[in-house]
RNA sequence: GGACGCGUAGCUCAGUUGGUUAGAGCGUCACAUUGACAUUGUGAAGGUCAGAGGUUCAACUCCUCUCGCGUCCACCA
């Protein structure tokens, strides 16, 4: 008895998980390299070429924190995929990696920097970035371990992360590459910017929101026009109406002077088809710096841009006496002003869409600034358009999404894609590669009523911020007010100090002081939102003043490199400044597929798994990310990123909300779930009962329901290995000796081809459903009880179990393993790499006999019940002279707890072509049996409580029928109609 | 405004080329129970497949419309 250990009662997924992982993890199959089926191959002389390879990027989880249960539902799907051609012995990568989620990451850090009462700028950029740095570790950490409890099989020797250095020289390479194609450029363009997190967002970082708001209509020279933001109308430089318009026909091409309660603008009427003469009064004041709408305008129709608003949302110089105003006080302010001129005609209720910050909620602000942006409509070198490469990837049906109907939505956005800004205002993400000649970049603001004073030579000023100068460094001065440049410096010195400790009579300030309170209120003009103290960090800049640009300066020159450049090709100028924005997050994650694979060297790597086999994510990001990375890999590899995406759906509460994070009461942490029913019970429940590109829900009771079923197989399991006299590892197909033999082996045959089609498929959900209803249904229910009636079927059982145990290893990989490790120890043999079964073709179909016997079963049963016939009691049946019955009899009277004998009189039952005599005698033994007897009644409570006092030598008496068949009333028609039901119902089975 | 999806048993959902009798899990009800498993077993009840019309020998499945719910995209001053 040295072959097996004995298997606890119950399956406990703690004590097995972390095992497992080990053991998988300590055996290096994750990685493909040291496969076990590809180096018997590479052995066998097959060519590199011939062996099938399959690869998945993992989509990397942003390193926020840790992960939800989102990602389960990824990582199950995943895995399953990865285990199945790993098991099918195709050489298989399943690589990991991180996303540094620039903006995301920095706000998780800026928040709790916020609780210390500190912003970012009070570090500084280089103590900053460490602190998101060390954050960035621990997430990292915390999501490896979650990654591992879910049982992903990845191959940690090849982890990536987009921020790291050998991805990052990818980015560069592919932002050098594009820009020389002149796909990048750097233009004026008025963008999306969220004045809190004070950086530019893409066109799909921009969330809606319906807010009730104000329709003013303002008596605009000659016209009257509806606005909801008359603030921004101080910027107005023309006037839209519709070119049919009758009203306004004449006035197009005119230049109109507009007089908007002492604010004098000047406007260029022009008629334009997009205008809706039904809103409003048919004429709109066009602000071309506040609007991108009105921006597409002013390019068409060759307006003037007023910049009136800032990016601290403050109103500048040139909305004249608004300037310094916050926007919604200067609407304010500006629409009393018009109504005491007498402009204001009349003020609706309207409800607007509100355009808010997607990471914080801000309303955005929309700006006129210089960003980088990727045209995607000029031809690249490929002779087409990034838009025309990447629809015809999916069009032409080499890239294929599944669900189908995902089709359709990706060319509509992809229709309408607008050149995609990827500057981004943060410091934590990639610098971008763009190196100027000179210190353009640098630049530091004064107020304008300071100005002079610099003239006057004072050396030092007082700033909260830091701006990330070294001494040395030349910086351009510049009036904050007309944001004009008025003069140059050289840092001579920076003093990281508080508030409290500036001397406050210093006389080198252009400002003295006779109290800290005083200094702070000058702070406050600048940071009114802040709380400062005379703690708060503060950073006093010594400066050399000259009105002189310097000569050191440089030509000015754009350097676009891959490596820090040493100085300018141009004018051999070594001063050279790198702008200091970051790109969008998505730009590095865009390459995911092959930067992670060493692109842009020509590594094996990227050969053997390059396109990636599938890209599997949830329907959410097909725009942010997949879309993008089609685009990137048509264009910088000429090919596709991946044969196949598929798209699973939202997990959702048990009440079909969205999970959020913020709310504890709807979201389900992975981890605990885990902890409490297993990995493997909710790797199913993400997996069973859905389909592809629908929401799941997920809660307790379901995955409680799944952790029921794990236990199921462990005690099929537990039940064959106790029950075979030698449970060796069967070497071949075992032999059949009876019917149930024949049929057990055909359904599972059945099932292999289903599961194996399903899964190569994409229809995981019905390849589960399949071998749940073969393992429970069929396996447990039918066979195993066979079983115990039919001895001698050592080797059917223990085939039977090795090929389930493979077969449901994709789904369930921990509790298969654990079972495998136990029960066939002696192989010293992972299940993870056990080859998947081959269907065998059989066409005996001697199985359909069984089913006529299951027929013959279930309806004996079924009579039983209908007439209320306790277990414990066998009836008398006789049965019509049929071979397959008299080969049978021994299973039928066990399982219906019948005896064959001969009976003359009674009610005649026909199932298919089989027909039974049951004596209507039965029923009345029944009767005096229970009376005789006498019957005490036997709760299950005290069932329950029995057992839990372990009374284990008592008897329980049963329960009496509730229902007693009256021998009177019990007329042969009555019988005569629950037969036809049962024979109806038992006919097709 | 545009696009897409959903509506099937009390609940959650499967149902891929239209084909005999529409399935599962959970829940409910009845019965059972010490030996693989109460995280169990044996049975039962429960559906005019949202509604109407059409195509067809045949429609949950295809087409049209209506109603209800949801998602995404665009955004109009």
């Amino acid at each position: 008895m040295t072959y097996m250990k004995e298997l606890p009662k119950t399956y406990n997924p703690k004590l097995v998980e972390d095992k497992i992982y080990q053991l998988w993890e300590n055996s290096d199959y994750f990685n493909p390299d040291d496969l076990p089926a590809v180096a018997r191959r590479a052995k066998a002389g097959l060519p590199e070429k011939r062996i099938k390879t399959f690869s998945i990027s993992l989509p990397p989880p942003n390193v926020t924190g840790k992960l939800h249960i989102g990602h389960s539902a990824m990582l199950a799907y995943q895995d399953i995929m990865i285990r199945f051609h790993r098991m099918q012995g195709d050489k298989t990568l399943w690589l990991p990696g991180m996303d540094h989620a620039a903006i995301a990451t920095q706000n998780a850090v800026e928040r709790e920097l916020k609780k210390e009462g500190k912003t970012r700028h009070d570090l500084g950029r280089e103590k900053f970035l460490a602190k998101v740095n060390d954050f960035v570790a621990k997430s990292k950490d915390t999501i490896r371990k979650q990654l591992k409890a879910m049982g992903a099989s990845l191959d940690w020797s090849r982890e990536k992360f987009t921020l790291g250095e050998d991805l990052s020289r990818s980015v560069r390479v592919a932002f050098k590459r594009m820009y020389d194609d002149r796909l990048i450029y750097r233009g004026d363009r008025v963008v999306n910017w969220c004045p809190h997190c004070q950086s530019t967002l893409a066109d799909d970082e921009v969330e809606y929101q319906e807010e009730k708001g104000k329709l003013y209509y303002i008596k605009y020279g000659p016209v009257t026009i509806a606005t909801t933001r008359p603030e921004t109308k101080l910027g107005d430089t023309g006037l839209a109406v519709h070119p049919d318009d009758k009203r306004y026909q004449k006035l197009i091409g005119k230049k109109l002077d507009v007089d908007l309660a002492g604010h004098k603008i000047k406007v260029k009427v022009f008629g334009d088809r997009a205008v809706n003469m039904e809103f409003g009064t048919g004429a709109i004041g066009v602000t071309p710096a506040h609007s991108l709408q009105d921006y597409q305008w002013a390019q068409k129709h060759d307006l003037e841009i007023i910049k009136v608003i800032d990016e601290q949302g403050k109103m500048t110089k040139a909305a004249g006496k608004y300037a310094g105003l916050d926007v919604l006080t200067a609407r304010k302010r500006f629409s009393d002003d018009l109504e005491k001129a007498g402009q204001i005609e009349k003020i609706e209720d309207y409800t607007n869409n509100l355009s808010l910050c997607y990471r914080c909620n801000t309303p955005i602000e929309p700006l006129p600034s210089k960003q980088w942006f990727v045209d995607v409509n000029k031809k690249t070198s490929h002779g087409k358009s990034l838009k025309q490469l990447a629809s015809e990837a999916v069009r032409s049906d080499q890239i294929k999404i599944i669900p189908e109907r995902f089709t359709k939505t990706y060319f509509q956005w992809m229709d309408n894609l607008r050149d995609w800004c990827i500057s981004r205002q943060i410091w934590y993400g990639h610098q971008i590669p763009v190196w100027y000649c000179g210190n353009e970049q640098k630049k530091m603001g004064f107020h304008e009523k300071v100005v002079p004073q610099l003239y006057q030579g004072k050396t030092k000023t007082y700033r909260l911020r830091d701006h990330g100068f070294s001494v040395g460094d030349r910086v351009a001065f510049e009036n904050s007010q007309s944001e004009k440049i008025f003069g140059y410096g050289v840092i001579k010195n920076i003093e990281e100090t508080t508030v409290g400790q500036i001397d406050l009579q210093d006389k080198a300030h252009r400002s003295t002081y006779d109290t800290v309170e005083e200094l702070i209120a000058a702070f406050k003009k600048h940071h009114p939102d802040r709380k400062i103290t005379p703690k708060t960090k503060a950073i006093i800049y010594t400066y050399k003043f000259s009105l002189d640009k310097p000569n050191k300066n440089g030509c000015g020159e754009i350097i676009v490199s891959v490596n820090k450049p040493n100085k300018c090709p141009n004018c051999k100028n070594s001063t050279l400044s790198q702008d200091p924005d970051t790109l969008d997050t998505w730009f590095s994650s865009s390459l995911w597929t092959f930067s992670t694979l060493g692109w842009p060297k020509k590594t094996d790597d990227l050969k053997n798994y390059h396109p990636t086999s599938v890209m599997e994510t949830g329907y959410d990001i097909l725009f942010f990310w997949i879309a993008r990375m089609i685009i990137m890999s048509t264009y910088l590899l000429g090919e596709k990123p991946f044969d196949y995406v598929y798209l699973h759906g939202l997990v959702r509460t048990k009440e079909g909300k969205k999970m959020s994070k913020s709310d504890p009461e709807t979201s389900v942490d992975p981890l605990d779930m885990i902890e409490r029913f297993g990995a493997d019970a909710l790797r199913l429940s993400m997996i069973i009962g859905t389909s592809a590109g629908n929401d799941v829900r997920i809660y307790k009771e379901k995955i409680e329901g799944y952790r029921n079923f794990v236990n199921k197989l462990w005690n099929i399991s537990r039940f064959i290995l106790s029950a075979v006299k030698n449970p060796a590892y069967p070497k071949t197909a075992p032999r059949v000796k009876t019917l149930s033999d024949q049929w057990i082996l055909e359904e599972l045959e059945k099932t292999i081809e289903i599961v194996t089609k399903k899964i190569a498929g994409f229809e995981f959900s019905q390849a589960g459903e399949q071998l749940r209803y073969f393992t429970w249904d069929q396996l447990a229910d039918w066979y195993l009880e066979i079983a115990k009636i039919e001895k001698n079927k050592d080797d059917i059982l223990l085939w039977v179990l090795k090929r389930i145990l493979i077969l449901w290893h994709p789904f369930v990989p921990f509790v298969t393993e654990e079972i495998w490790q136990t029960a066939f120890a002696e192989e010293n043999k992972l299940l993870m790499v056990e080859p998947w079964p081959e269907v065998q073709k059989d066409q005996t179909k001697a199985g359909q006999d069984f089913k006529k016997i299951q027929n013959v079963i279930i309806a004996l049963r079924n009579f039983r019940a209908e007439y209320n016939i306790p277990p414990a009691t066998i009836i008398s049946i006789s049965a019509k002279k049929n071979p397959l019955i008299e080969k049978e009899k021994k299973i039928i009277a066990k399982l219906a707890r019948v005896k064959f004998s001969a009976v003359k009189k009674g009610i005649r039952l026909t199932i298919g072509q089989l027909d039974f005599t049951i004596p209507l005698g039965n029923l009345i033994d029944i009767e005096k049996e229970r009376k005789r007897t006498g019957l005490e009644l036997q709760t299950k409570k005290r069932y329950y409580e029995s057992l839990n006092k372990k009374l284990t030598n008592r008897y329980f008496l049963q329960k009496a029928p509730r229902e007693i068949v009256d021998r009177e009333k019990t007329k042969k028609k009555e019988l005569e109609e629950i037969i036809k039901k049962l024979t109806k119902k038992l006919k097709y089975l």
